[in-house]
DNA sequence: GCGCAGGGGGTCG
DNA sequence: CGACCCCCTGCG
């Protein structure tokens, strides 16, 4: 496949830093000239931020500039959402700075669900090796300048993995989930097609819910940083329940506050873009 | 340097 | 509410 390029104006809500290292994803990888490589779809892509522009080069099965469009995000206006959050109060006003240039991906529905089923009580290098396994061992290889990648496999490919295959590549408990998931999606029992449809949240995740090892956090990551793109939900982890605390609840034990609290909070100040300061919050607390 | 607790983007029973 | 697999980190 030929290399393809694709430049555009750095506007200030563009950061290669702030959106491969925000906890979103976990196949991209920094390079020792800042630059960063990852795989989604069935293209390899290298993004660097250089005098005032973002390059992008890579091997791709369709147009760049419309594959760099969707996953990126680009027809969205970020100005126009920093805009309106920084007004909600000065705490966000200071992360937004600080994660200036936070995009939300659009990433592939099947691999953002089996990512984050592998991502409940672990630690992101792991999360990151896992899943990088998984495209090794199931998906297709595509080479691009001189090395190789591996796509995260499709469903069909997925489900040839057994249980013990999947223990093999070091998922641990995981597994079962892993590979249960993966059979309800292949029979139909979710229908991650019609997911795409739905307009409501809620019902979003009441489907999400009927896959092993989704509770609730992993169903919301999954709304957000999928392509159903639902910006309105709010994910809660230990990071996001610390700063929460820290900044309008202030209670001893932050491990005993209740999710709906913190919940109503953040759709009170935050609205339908919860899930956007989330992300700002999130990566400011995690990188201070 | 090695060895061993401690804990990690939660979910399930 | 406790266990869960694995591995990386930090302290002794």
């Amino acid at each position: 496949m030929k290399v393809q390029e694709y430049i555009i104006q750095d506007n200030g809500s563009f950061d290669p830093k702030h959106i491969f290292e925000c906890g979103q994803c976990f196949r991209w990888n920094k390079k020792e000239d800042g630059s960063y490589i990852g795989v989604f779809g069935n293209n390899v892509m290298s993004v660097k931020k250089e005098n005032g522009k973002i390059i992008f080069r890579g091997v791709c099965d369709s147009n760049i500039q419309n594959i760099c469009k969707k996953y990126f995000d680009l027809d969205r206006d970020y100005e126009e959402i920093k805009n309106k959050l920084s007004l909600v109060d000065n705490f966000l006003k200071e992360s937004i700075d600080y994660g200036s240039g936070i995009r939300i991906l659009n990433q592939e529905l099947f691999e953002c669900i089996i990512s984050f089923i592998i991502s409940a009580n672990n630690n992101i290098p792991r999360i990151k090796k896992i899943v990088e396994r998984i495209s090794k061992e199931y998906g297709n290889k595509i080479c691009f300048e001189g090395n190789d990648y591996y796509t995260f496999p499709t469903v069909e490919q997925l489900s040839k993995a057994t249980v013990q295959d999947l223990r093999q590549l070091g998922l641990g408990f995981r597994d079962v989930r892993v590979y249960n998931t993966t059979r309800m999606i292949l029979e139909n029992k979710v229908d991650l097609h019609k997911l795409e449809t739905l307009n409501n949240s809620d019902k979003i995740r009441e489907e999400l819910l009927k896959l092993d090892g989704v509770g609730d956090k992993v169903a919301d990551c999954i709304m957000l940083f999928s392509t159903l793109k639902r910006l309105d939900v709010f994910p809660i982890d230990v990071w996001v329940r610390r700063v929460m605390n820290e900044l309008y609840i202030k209670a001893e034990d932050e491990t005993k506050i209740n999710k709906k609290e913190i919940k109503k909070i953040a759709e009170d100040k935050y609205k339908d873009l919860a899930g956007l300061a989330q992300q700002y919050l999130f990566y400011w607390k995690r990188e201070a």
